[in-house]
DNA sequence: ATGTTAAATTGTAATGATTACAACTTAGAA
DNA sequence: TTCTAAGTTGTAATCATTACAATTTAACAT
C-alpha cells in the first residue's frame, strides 16, 4: 500500500511518518493539484488525529527535498503538485481547474546565458478550459 | 505631471481621481513590481489621506481595464506591474529583486490548438540573480 | 456655475491562509 | 529497550486581502 512512498522517503533521508505517507498518497492519488487545506480535508475522515499544521509542515518538507512541487497560480492559496517534473499549468478562471501543460520551456538557453542561476521554471496560463468552452457555446448557440 | 495618466484613464474610461493617478505614477516609476503595502507606503507620506483600500480598489480596477497586470510569483503576496505586455519574470530567492525578462514564450501556439481559450501568460523563473551570484562568489573566493 | 447622482474613497472590522509556539509523541539510532 | 532529536498537534498570532457602511467626489445635466 505504501512501498512506493517509504521508498521515496527513504531514499530520501526524510524521517518516514504515517502522516507523510497519507500526504504523498493522497497528492499522488490526486493530480488536481489540491490545497493544503483539500490534503487535510480528503485525510482527516481516515486520519482524525490530523492537523492542519502537520500538512503545512509536510508539504513544505517535501518540497524542500524535491519531492513534490508547489504552485503559486492562484494567488490567494498555495497548490501542491506530486509531479516534480518541469511542466506548465492552465488555470481555467471559469471552473478554478488546473490542468497539466506538459510542454518545456524553450528560454531556458537563454537565461542560462543571463548570469542568473535559474533554480525554478514555471509556466502558467490563465483563460476558460476546453470543457467551460464547450458549455458557452451550447448556451449561445453559437 | 500627470497628463500621461490622465490619458491612459481617459482612453479606458476609467473615472480620473487623484488617487489612480498617483498609484499609476508610483508604478510607472518604480519598475520593481511592488506590492500593494510598498505602493500605499510609497504614497502616503504625501497623500495622507490615502486609504490601503483605495490601493487594492484600484490596482483592481486598472488591471481589468488592461492598464497594468499583477504577478502572483512570490506566493505570499500580490506584486503589480506598470508593463502590460508580455514579459516573464526572475525572482532571486536570495534578494528578493524580480527582474524583468524580455522573451515570448513559443508555446502559445500549441495553446492555442489546445482548445483552451488562453487570456493570461506568465512565466516566472526563480533562483539566485547575477548580483547575488556575484557576491557569492566573493565570499567563497571560487 | 450649480445641482444631482452613481461611483470612488476611507476607516474599520471581518475573513482566510499561513506561521509561531509550546506541550506532547514518536521514529530511528544506539 | 532506551534515548533523543525530530515530528505532530492544537491554539494563538500574523499578515494579506476583502466586506461594509459612511462620507466624499468626478462627471454629467441643468
Ligand atoms: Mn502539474
Ligand atoms: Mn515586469
Ligand atoms: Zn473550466
Ligand atoms: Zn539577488
Amino acid at each position: 500500500m505504501f512501498e512506493k512512498y517509504v521508498k521515496l522517503l527513504k531514499e530520501n533521508s526524510i524521517k518516514i511518518t504515517p502522516q507523510r505517507l497519507e500526504i504523498l498518497k493522497y497528492l499522488d492519488e490526486n493530480r488536481t493539484h489540491p490545497t493544503a487545506d483539500q490534503i487535510y480535508t480528503g485525510l482527516k475522515e481516515k486520519n482524525p488525529s490530523l492537523s492542519k499544521t502537520t500538512v503545512y509542515n509536510s508539504v513544505e518538507t517535501l518540497e524542500e527535498h524535491g519531492l513534490i512541487q508547489s504552485l503559486t497560480i492562484s494567488g490567494s492559496e498555495s497548490r501542491y503538485d506530486f509531479r516534480n517534473d518541469m511542466h506548465h499549468h492552465f488555470l481555467c478562471k471559469k471552473c478554478g481547474t488546473i490542468i497539466d501543460i506538459d510542454i518545456k520551456c524553450p528560454n531556458i538557453g537563454k537565461m542560462l546565458e543571463s548570469g542568473h542561476k535559474v533554480e525554478e521554471v514555471h509556466g502558467y496560463f490563465k483563460g476558460i478550459c476546453k470543457d467551460c468552452m464547450k458549455k458557452e457555446t451550447k448556451q449561445n448557440g453559437s
